[in-house]
DNA sequence: TCACCCCTTGAATCTAAGG
DNA sequence: GCCTTAGATTCAAGGGGTG
């Protein structure tokens, strides 16, 4: 493994001489160009994690005052949003021309830039075929309270056309998944402990991906001995994953100190046995409900009276999934039955009856029916 | 409720004299047509369910033989890329003219047309707060095993610019929720059983939507009163919604069919009583009382003590209002509290703790009080 | 060793009102 | 427009220290 330089200032036209395609190396240089050089119609798949183009205001402090160390980096900086746009678009017609016929791509974004992706993807003649949402199990909450969490990525995956024939391991999707069909949403932790790169206590790159996410994907969509091509290679995550599944990969990266860190990486990565296959699943989180669901699916309707099971307190279940008490507190079905009772804690599911054939019933006997109802 | 026909081969310039804004009303032709001889600045919110163009190939059955009956309505068909892309602009720049200032838009699709929609939004100079993933309880599998099962479709969540004050109910969502942040996926089942219109046993719109999604986005994103406009109104479930959450609505359609479902749906539809309207309030929204109002009334002496929670730093209340700390240092409970701590900022309310029966609490609780026992 | 508590941190377009 | 001031605002994981 090494790094080969691409000559700055040498002509990028697609007519040079095509390098050698050099498996199982990080190319140096800008995406654009040095997939310039790289043959036509030579790789398998793509995945593609390019700048998100982050329009960041001020400084950004957490309620205890700490600050939030955010992605100010220079390569994540547009002029404009037509900026944005043509660079988008030129990786992804470079990105066209070196796939084979029955390749495919991967890209990830947020709602910053994965409209204009996906919307280029369309345009430069891709077909795609699923977009899939990366649900964070951690994410980081709306400190401000201005938005909804923003707690999920998107991935778009396509195929060089609506008639090639791409890759599809259905069955090792389904047998990771428990023998149900793989869903287009997955549920992964974001990427920190041991697996997150630091360097003197302080991480390598700000946007570094969950190994497992990058796995699942490879997994589905490449054969052992594919080439998979990362032109945001960053530090290496992909190169990492395609060395444990046996798939040859390349990766553009224009940073020293990421291309330092991925080589370091890379070299340590060992080809993986079957066993570890089971540990890269995220645990099936427990179906959760809340009680505020009941209300929006009309399990429980705005206006129903509540009581404790002797009871001693009414409450009147309002729009939002709240309670108001006779005598004119408010609150979640918790903080109410806390307040109430002057506890410092109560389970509103237990605490709180509905009237039901007769007799009072905790509202959690409704939860289980929506669970009955809605769980597969 | 009844239905407005809009004039067909009318002109529809928007010089034209603008229609009344005719509430709580479904008006009947192109919504591009009918949106352009709406007056501007007179919606506070936008739903849309625009067509998705989904381009199926020929028929599709289940491994069981049976019949899957897709989406093959005439209004779903475009001939190229290039006209859907037409077509959402067209309707999004006019939904953008009758938006007032502070109004929003959400749009709900799928990979077909999410991306062109998502790019357009950004290009006519709306600003994207969400994206918000809909996971499906119970999406239909992917019956050739060809691809992932597309269980979720997205939507976008966006105000008329970056600095415009759109509505968000920060706080009825986290009640919503459990006490939790809302986060960006929402998981809901498809419409089905007793909500899903049908007719002679066939159902009557093949995308009805699940009411449940709009109620989260009209509590989540209107206030009571606002006006709500659906242009692709289909059989209403925007208005049933609207009309149970206290909202005005307007809705555009095409098809008579749809309109004759909607009104009877929506006339059905029973509003909720004022309490049970009533939802949580976020402090903003809430009367603001001065620090130096609890010292006016006596609920706070001057001369009495301050401490933080852990005692490091003390300070007494003076007759202004303001705080001397015991270091010689003076000012507002929140300048203080961010001076002492060398912290941008500061909430002094919960920052400064009072003795009260033996323990330290916020003095957020003496404005607790005040309020309980001056608020109507 | 384990349970528990505290601290840190993560792709974030992150305030509102008044002068 | 800008500037100042009041005051509202966080969830899940992982790591380290302690009992």
């Amino acid at each position: 493994m090494g790094v080969i330089e691409k000559l700055s200032g040498a002509p990028a036209l697609a007519q040079e001489a095509p390098l050698d395609l050099a498996l199982d190396r990080i190319l140096k240089g800008d995406c654009i160009e040095v997939m310039r050089a790289l043959p036509a119609a030579s790789v398998d798949l793509i995945f593609a994690d390019p700048p998100y183009n982050l329009q960041l205001g001020g400084d950004l402090n957490r309620p205890d005052g700490s600050h939030v160390d955010a992605v100010t980096d220079e390569w994540d900086k547009f002029e404009t949003l037509g900026h944005y746009d043509r660079f988008t678009r030129a990786w992804l017609t470079e990105a066209r021309r070196i796939l084979k016929p029955n390749g495919a791509i991967w890209v990830i974004g947020s709602y910053h830039n994965i409209f204009k992706v996906g919307a280029a993807i369309q345009d430069l003649g891709y077909w795609i075929l699923n977009d899939i949402v990366w649900r964070k199990a951690n994410p980081m909450p709306n400190f401000k309270g201005t938005r909804f969490t923003n707690a999920h990525e998107t991935l778009i995956w396509a195929s060089m056309g609506e008639k090639s024939r791409y890759t599809f391991n259905y069955r090792s999707m389904k047998t990771l998944n428990d023998e149900l069909q793989m869903r287009s949403d997955w549920e992964f932790p974001i990427c920190g402990g041991q697996e997150r790169l630091k360097k003197d206590g302080v991480k390598v790159h700000p946007t570094q991906k969950p190994e497992a996410l990058i796995y699942r994907i490879l997994l589905a969509c490449s054969k052992p001995g594919d080439v998979i091509l990362d032109p945001f290679f960053g530090t290496g995550t992909t190169g990492a994953v395609a060395k444990r599944l046996g798939r040859h990969w390349i990766g553009i990266e224009r940073e020293d100190s990421y291309i330092a860190a991925a080589e370091e990486r890379i070299a340590a990565a060992l080809p993986l046995d079957e066993s570890a296959l089971t540990t890269m699943q995220s645990p099936k989180a427990a179906p959760k409900v809340a009680f505020g669901t009941l209300v929006e699916t009309g399990y429980l309707k705005p206006g129903a009276v509540l009581t404790d099971a002797k009871r001693r307190w009414r409450a009147t279940v309002r729009a939002d999934g709240s309670l108001l008490s006779d005598c004119g507190q408010a609150g979640s079905i918790h903080k109410l039955g806390s307040t109430l009772q002057g506890a410092p804690a109560c389970n509103g599911w237990t605490f709180w009856q509905h009237e039901a054939e007769g007799k009072l019933q905790p509202i959690d006997t409704i939860r289980q029916t929506y669970l009955l109802a809605t769980q597969p």
